[in-house]
DNA sequence: TTGCATATTTTATTTTTGTTAAAATGATTA
DNA sequence: TAATCATTTTAACAAAAATAAAATATGCAA
């Protein structure tokens, strides 16, 4: 599992042996089992997380009904919004499937910033990458109708769409499950046609 | 103008007037007349912005449609992915207003990265909390109808709905513009019901 | 200033999604 | 296995958005 996230880091930075075994001393790798609770709604948190395997979902409840707004699988990171402005979270962290994620927080980086300045660039890059992606998600999303959504998804992370339920998928895309039973029925009669002509 | 982006830093880290002067020497003020292309479509460029004064936006055109995906005003930063994946640009920045910006590139990063390392820090520190506002804008554009989305516009950006246009506000709330005039005539109705009652 | 061209907003018709309710299917476990 | 709970599908109807077309506003040149 360490060699996952030593493998991910070294796309951005080469640590030593040494730098190695100061991460693996933290004590970052935790494993969590399907349905655990990382972070409840209505709670304060100061712990980031990174998927070395699995997949986490954030939803929120509203009305009684969740909305799930994010999924992170493989190599993907997360600070939950309260990390940063201390507040309480509106939103829960959860796991989807078993996982293996490292656990973070602020003063671990603080830490680990100080001994590897290095360190601090890599976060920075990291940061700014994730950012840059969010932003073409956003844009995507916005310029784009359910069906095209779906389409997108279905192009982009087609994983996501085996392992997670319909009804979380429908609130990641922005619709109603209905609506999203719907406009697949729709799509599979479409590709049928299209096979036939 | 130089010291709006000192205050601006003045949150984050604390400058020597030497540090300041650097950065002045570093040429990064310019102004840009309404309607001025900062990225065109198709190009490639490795220019970020920071809004000192003024607004500009981004969009895409797709079908010979303006699809407007963000706006950036005062105090705000853009860094179009192009300057990070390096391929053509699928947008276009353009000013909505004259505006004053400070124009940079990644060399340029460097070379302060370089001489002052809290500079760095204080990117990243951007970057991040960044990175988690737009993470909780875009859970909220996909738990929200249009019609919310606007109420929430209103709420949280009123000075936008004044400075741009109504066609460039509803791709941005991911709409067409007839839905956001539709719409707005909906929620003047219903003010007026609710101020009556 | 008028008149024209373009930009922007508004108004009708069609399509899609939301809503509510219920049924069908699938998974879990007592 | 039956019983329960979770998830997906289907149906009917209301509401909202997309599409298409018209109306209005704006900028600019003669």
């Amino acid at each position: 599992m360490k060699n996952l996230l030593f493998e991910f880091i070294s796309k951005y930075i080469s640590l030593t042996e040494d730098e190695k075994q100061i991460l693996i001393n933290l004590d970052i790798f935790h494993s969590f089992k399907k349905g655990a609770v990382l972070l409840e709604e209505g709670q304060k948190s100061n712990k980031g997380y990174f998927v070395l395997k699995g997949c986490i979902r954030s939803y929120y409840v509203i009305d009684g009904e969740e909305k799930t707004t994010a999924f992170y699988t493989e190599m993907e990171g997360l600070t939950p919004s309260c990390v940063l402005n201390g507040k309480c979270s509106k939103n829960t962290i959860s796991c989807v499937e078993d996982s293996i994620l490292t656990v973070s927080d602020p003063n671990m980086e603080a830490e680990i910033f100080q001994k590897f300045p290095k360190f601090e660039t890599m976060c920075r890059v990291l940061s700014e990458e994730i950012l840059v992606k969010q932003q073409l998600d956003f844009d995507a999303f916005k310029v784009s109708s359910p069906e095209q959504r779906y389409l997108n998804l279905l192009e982009k992370r087609p994983d996501l769409i085996q392992r997670v339920p319909q009804y979380q998928l429908a609130s990641f895309l922005g619709i109603k499950p209905q609506s999203l039973s719907r406009l697949r029925t729709r799509v599979i009669e479409k590709n049928k046609n299209s096979v036939l002509s």
